[in-house]
Order: C-alpha cells, then structure tokens, then sequence
DNA sequence: CGAAATATTCTAGAACC
DNA sequence: GGTTCTAGAATATTTCG
C-alpha cells in the first residue's frame, strides 16, 4: 500500500491573499464548483485532466437531472448565460468545455475573484457622455484588475515553486543518506520511467537538475521485490 | 378538432402591401415548416390546436433525433437563434412554444413574408464614436498584450508546480517503500530542522502538509524507539 | 419595506463558416 | 444565409440594511 500523497492540488495554502475585496463568492460559482467536483456525476459533468476547465459530457443529464438539483430551473441555456455573466468561455467547438482563469480544480478560494459582470446602470443624463467610450473604460478596468491578480499569483505561485523545490532537494539529500551503498535499483530511473505528471515539455529541466544531484549514490537492496 | 381559422393576421393581406419581393422563402423557414406539419413527429414537435403556432414537446428528442435531419447541427439553441433572427416570439414561460404570424398551418406560401432580421451595418455616425475612442484602443492594447503574457507565464509556473509537485509524491512513495520498520532516523524532523529555504512567509502550510502526512508514518515506525 | 445584487428568461450582436 | 458563442435587456427572486 502506497502512503498517502504528500500533495493534493488544493487551495493554494502558502501565501498571500487575493488582491480584491473578499466576501463569500456568490451562490452561482460555489455550486457550479460543487458540481463539477462532485465525483459521482463525473459521467455527466467533470473537470477536465489537469482541473483548469469543466466539460459537461452529457448535457441532456446535466439540464434534466443535475440542475434542477442546484438551481431553480433546469434549462442548459440558463446555465450558459450565467456562466457568461461570470467571464467563463467555451474552449472548443465539439464540445462543451469551459474555462474561467479563477475556475479551477482545488482552488475553491479563487471563486472570489471571478468577477460578475455588471448590469449597466446608466442615468439618462451621464449616458451621452459614456456611451462612447463605455466598452473601453470598462475593459480597461477589467484589464487593470486582471494584470494585478494575475501578477500577484504569479508571485505566489512562483514562491511556491521555489519552496517545494528546495524541499524536494532536501527530501533527496536525506535519502541519499539513508540508503545504502550496497543497493542496485535506480531510484530515480523508476521514478521517472512511472512519472505520469508530466507533459513532456518542461519537465526535463526539473529532472536534469535533480539528476544532477548524485543519482549514483541510490541503490536499494529490494530489487527482487520491484 | 377545431377547424382552421378562417380569417389570419397575415402581412398585409387585406392592406398595405408586403415590404419587398419575394422569390423562395430562406431554406431555415421551408425546413422548419416541413419539421412541424410532420405528423409523425407531432409527438415531438407539432402545431399548436389551432395552427397558429407551433410547439416543441420534447427538445431533447428535437435536438438529438429530428434537428440533423434538416439541419447542419444538432444544438437546440441554433435553431433558437434562427427563430429569433426570423422574427418568432415565445409565446409561454412554460414551453418551447413560438409564433410568428407569417408561419401558420396550411399558409406555406405566407412563409414568404417572413423577413430576415438585417445584420447590423455601421452607420456612418457611429464611426465617429469609434475614431473618438481610437487613442484608448492604443492603452488598451499594451494592457491586453501584457494580459496575454501573464496569463501565459502563470500557466507555465502553474504547470512546472504540479510536475514538482507530483515528482516529490513520487520520491516520497519510493522513499516509504525503502524505509524499513527498524528505521531510526527522523527524517522529516531533520528536514525541517535545517531547512534553509523558506523565507519564513509563506512556507508553513507547505511543510504542514508534508509533516503531517510524513510524521504521522514515521512514528509508529519510531514508537519503541522514543 | 426597499434598494441592490443575483438569477432566469428571451432576444440580439458579432464573428466565423 | 447558417452556426456558434457571448452579451443585452427585462423580469423574477433573493439578500440585506
């Protein structure tokens, strides 16, 4: 039996909080999380592999059985139109499969920074005046807000990173240590060989530098049992 | 049965004449009319009682099974659209029931009335609002482009973490199979005693995860020991 | 209660084919 | 002209002071 993981994608525990105002994110985004999350109608709606989009398989299902279950309606194009409100888009054409950069799988946290888009709220005597330029203002804004979370995750993400690296290499040294000379398997040839995290892209420089540390030093003595 | 009207509001019958000449009706109309006076299919999609509007029973069947017989497609909200672009109003909250008084039962030739919606050309006095906001296109470039590349950048970090991420379960799984139950070194204490890495920010909730996971193993392993 | 926010519905804009 | 994706607009409904 293998131990349980050390790492879950989970909501980004180590670092700083959201850049904007934080309440508790509204009804529509927590349960349209929910229902993606939710394992059991992983045949009818589920995040995609790596959790960065959602893609409803069955829509037929989903209208007639799943949202009835958390909204007050069960009409598929309902459901698109919030989606919609809330910045979310289709990803391809074949298929329904949304994507929302603060939707994502096990960071339930960013739901408070998706932002619904306003109903425009225009006084007859302001509106000459914004009329022209309403679109852009308002993309400007959104912009802006945007550039300003994305370089704040990007920090922590960054920081994060940086962190389990120096972990992992610590994690290394004291097996390192720990295992005798005498043994034969390849510790990290296994690991690699098994790894399935990876995309193929730029993973090899996270291997090279790990490699590089000592693999000659890692022998174990229970190649009969791999 | 009640017999059919005999009298209908059509364009312009007894009154001004039609907008414009009329050659065959758009396919989209001809298609739907035939799709409703279908009386195989009136389980699934019909006219109403007295022809002057048409009802779909059961959209699921309509999109799945009878719209790819027409149509290029099988999306129900297409052919709304269409309905929409010709003028056809819902009639009722309660189901998919449209009007159009140009599209009635046993009145095919009227379908020719039926006028498409025209597809917004630019007035010339819009294009002066749009010259007017010309200066904030610029701005608003540069701000989209460094969105792109944020966005871009965060994938990336975001994906190199997951692989670490995934790569030091991998260790530690390696790492457990190789720790035998005579073992007597803390590994995870030493670890976080020389830890060199963290800044002291955002580091705990890290090694809060791995410890607790790594130290709850390894002391029943170290029980008797202490 | 009443104003603001959110949800639901129906229709339209716009890009692309 | 058709198909798709997204947004506008009008009501409902809910939330909250």
């Amino acid at each position: 039996m293998p131990p349980p993981p050390l790492f879950h994608r989970s909501t980004g525990d180590s670092s700083t909080p959201p850049p904007a105002a934080r309440s508790t994110p509204p009804p529509f985004l927590t349960k349209t999380y929910k229902l993606v999350d939710d394992n059991s109608t992983d045949d009818v709606i589920s995040w995609n592999d790596d959790g960065s989009s959602f893609i409803v398989w069955n829509p037929n299902d989903f209208a007639n059985h799943l949202l009835p279950k958390y909204f007050k309606h069960n009409n598929f194009s309902s459901f698109i139109r919030q989606l919609n409100t809330y910045g979310f888009k289709k990803v391809v054409p074949d298929r329904f499969e949304f994507v929302n950069d603060c939707f994502r799988r096990g960071e339930e946290r960013l739901l408070s920074d998706i932002i619904r888009r306003k109903v425009s709220p225009l006084t007859p005597s302001e509106e000459e005046v914004i009329l022209s330029s309403r679109d852009k203002a308002i993309t400007n804004a959104e912009l802006i807000s945007e550039n300003e979370r994305l370089r704040k995750e990007n920090e922590r993400i960054r920081k994060e990173l940086s962190e389990i690296k120096c972990l992992c290499n610590r994690i290394y040294v004291m097996m390192s240590n720990y295992v005798k000379s005498d043994g034969e398997v390849d510790l990290f040839g296994v690991i690699k060989r098994e790894n399935g995290c990876s995309d193929g892209v730029g993973s090899s420089s996270l291997f090279g530098a790990l490699m590089s540390v000592g693999v000659k030093r890692l022998r174990e003595e229970n190649e009969g049992e791999a």
